[in-house]
DNA sequence: ACCTGAACACCGTTCAAGT
DNA sequence: ACCTGAACACCGTTCAAGT
């Protein structure tokens, strides 16, 4: 029951491996948003202006280098939903704003879109562990909160989470004309019972 | 406008290649059902018992291998939501029923999830547009009967249809602990506004 | 006609040679 | 220490040779 956070080896590098290093994750956004999965390695060497060993000298793997972006993906949304609970006093407004953030970022990033269909999908376990569960504990306090206001279902509880991210984030990658409506419709279901 | 059907150009084919395909189709929904669009094709070949160009005569791709069992799934599929219609009196439950359906289907099926997901969400243009838009067509009027009946939020429309489908095929996909509480959450949110 | 499987193309990954 | 890009591996697809 640790709750060290992951350790973070900052080895020093060159000037001008930082530099690559600052070009390629560049180059892997623009790649992994346009993109998705389907990014190509040799693609990501030409933007960065790089050979491909350079990019796997940085990240081991494709996949690897795909979970970076899905990490910094990660950081933001904790930070926002950290902001929401310190300055959002309206805890329906909250939840609100909270689905609606991740929906938008999505809709510019596939491959963050994808990232959390299948994370937030399949079974918490893996690379992203760490801050899917702190992702959820956020939630678990915006429920708590939106619960007590009753402006939500109470038999709504941050295990259902997952699955609405996962929802949500599949209807927005896969480009449905409109996913607002969606999200309307979503939103409008999480309200107490019965109608 | 055109209502015709599409075209099926039956060759008559040699006993053998019959045989072939019919095998080629087995190995094909085993191997997809199991893995998706991560299905090999030398796989394929191999569960049938036949050489890689057999396989290619067949089908052209593996795309379109692929795309041979999800309009069958297609097929199965309008055939219950017809069953629906004319069997089903109770205008709720038959949407319930029809959700069910296509999660309970797409449970034992990654290659019919991933693509009711990525159909359902993008736009319906394809191969599979003609069984899409008759899939929704029905959909239309379980929907109509529910809304006259009053069990349904009155701004409800079969253009929310493929979102809905989109989210709940990307939940059970996504091999989410339990898709049916995801399902309740969904077709409660279905319900008459205001709550 | 249809089948087979070796050969080819594409893209992820490695590694020997360079600075 | 880090960079480069040719070479290798894997899997989708083709096609010359067989029945």
């Amino acid at each position: 029951m640790s709750t060290a956070e992951p350790t973070i080896v900052t080895k020093r590098l060159r000037a001008d491996a930082v530099r690559n290093r600052a070009k390629v994750l560049d180059a892997a956004r623009a790649a992994f948003a346009e993109r998705g999965a389907e990014a190509q390695m040799e693609d990501v060497a030409r933007r960065a202006g790089v050979g491909v060993g350079t990019v796997y000298r940085h990240f081991p793997t494709k996949q690897a280098l795909g979970e970076a972006l899905v990490e910094e993906r990660f950081d933001g949304t904790i930070a926002f939903v950290r902001t929401l609970l310190d300055d959002e006093p309206d805890p329906w407004r909250a939840l609100e704003r909270c689905f609606e953030h991740c929906a938008a970022t999505q809709a510019n990033d596939r491959a963050w879109a994808a990232a959390l269909a299948s994370m937030a999908g399949g079974t918490i376990a893996g690379p992203r562990e760490h801050q899917m569960r702190e992702l959820l504990a956020l939630e678990d306090r915006l429920l708590a909160r939106a619960r007590a206001a009753g402006v939500v279902r109470d038999d709504l509880v941050v295990a259902d989470m997952p699955a609405l991210f996962c929802a949500l984030a599949s209807v927005v990658q896969a480009g449905v004309v409109d996913w607002r409506r969606y999200l309307e419709l979503l939103l409008d279901g999480l309200r107490p019972l019965p109608r």
